[in-house]
DNA sequence: GTAGTATCGATACTTGAAGTAGCGTAAATC
DNA sequence: GATTTACGCTACTTCAAGTATCGATACTAC
């Protein structure tokens, strides 16, 4: 395995996620600047700009990795679709990574080239699972990552806490309602 | 009508507003600086400080001032918070006021007191008007705002665009129907 | 060993935006 | 006219993102 002559990148990731969530769970995403992550970790600034272009970049990989592979599971479509939102709606209730996401969403909100980092990077992978294993066309599962992620982002955002698990419960209903409509007396919706 | 000794204040709230949506509108909210709001209104940015303590509660006020109040009308409950999640949808895809709105929540998510201005004038009127309107909870009201409001700003920042009206109605059908659950063949949900 | 290459740490710097201070001036009341 | 309050203007402070540079370090190739 020849290897590219120069000294070799030390194993640093995992140290800078860690310090990145750390940093944005005590003092929040706004005061969670590059230098103090940097110091956190013990690094220099500059190291983590040689890895990741831009502050927006690394949160992202920071939340790819934090996140993992979801685990959609279970006998049915429904099931599925409310394992999904159990595990995100706990991902996000995590400490730092609901304010992260919340703080890179919001970011990428007025900046394209984040959003498509963000978009491909984070989402995408999601939402061409769930299209397999759903059987359900893109439009309508970027419906359904709209109103799970866009839900509990905004009860985060507008209370500075994770929706308990009774409100979780009520949106897994509400969706999983949504994906498989039931019969009413007056004949299935159009 | 006694007035106070003084130079009155100019009516320039309105000027502000426009220019504020205008310059957000033309340059997105990140570019949309109080120096360059000043400008576009033809004012000094100081001036603008001194009606509104940050960028923040200037976004929240013409937010207040765009909005306006809800038209939540109807002959059942279900009619009456369609009407409400349409009309919030519209004002959202008017050019600079989902991208105003998108930003000052934003920016309120790591900026407690900004979180309190937009809650205490932006939200809590609305949701007082529609826990009266619906007789329901206001938890369970909060948790309809957190679908609508998180819903159509979600898809704003991922895409940039607001939603579409087939998906507007999708939510408008998923919502109402979670207000009214249908009696399913397997007994209604606890 | 030496040469070459790529990374790290450290310091300093540039840029841009939020918010503040101070001052002269304009528009009102008394 | 005296007082009071608001405006325009310029300059300033503060902070964070991102960049530039340079010496030191850790590896490969010979």
């Amino acid at each position: 395995m020849p290897r590219t002559p120069g000294r070799p990148r030390s194993g640093i990731d995992d140290t800078v996620f860690a310090a990145t969530l750390a940093t944005v769970n005590s003092l929040g995403y706004a005061r969670a600047t590059v230098d103090r992550i940097a110091a956190e970790a013990g690094i220099a600034k500059t190291t983590i700009y040689r890895r990741w272009p831009t502050k927006g970049a690394l949160i992202t990989a920071c939340l790819v990795d934090a996140f993992g592979p979801a685990p959609l599971t279970g006998t049915d479509r429904s099931q599925i679709l409310a394992a999904g939102i159990r595990w995100i709606a706990a991902k996000i209730g995590e400490p730092g990574i609901g304010a992260a996401f919340a703080g890179v969403f919001t970011d990428a909100v007025n900046d394209p080239e984040l959003r498509q980092i963000l978009s491909a990077q984070l989402q995408d992978p999601y939402r061409l699972a769930l299209q397999e294993v759903l059987n359900e066309p893109e439009q309508r599962v970027l419906f359904y990552i709209d109103v799970v992620v866009g839900t509990l982002l905004h009860r985060l955002g507008m209370t500075g806490r994770p929706m308990v698990d009774a409100d979780v419960e009520a949106l897994v209903s509400m969706v999983t309602t949504a994906l498989n409509p039931p019969l009413s007396p007056g004949g299935p919706p159009a």
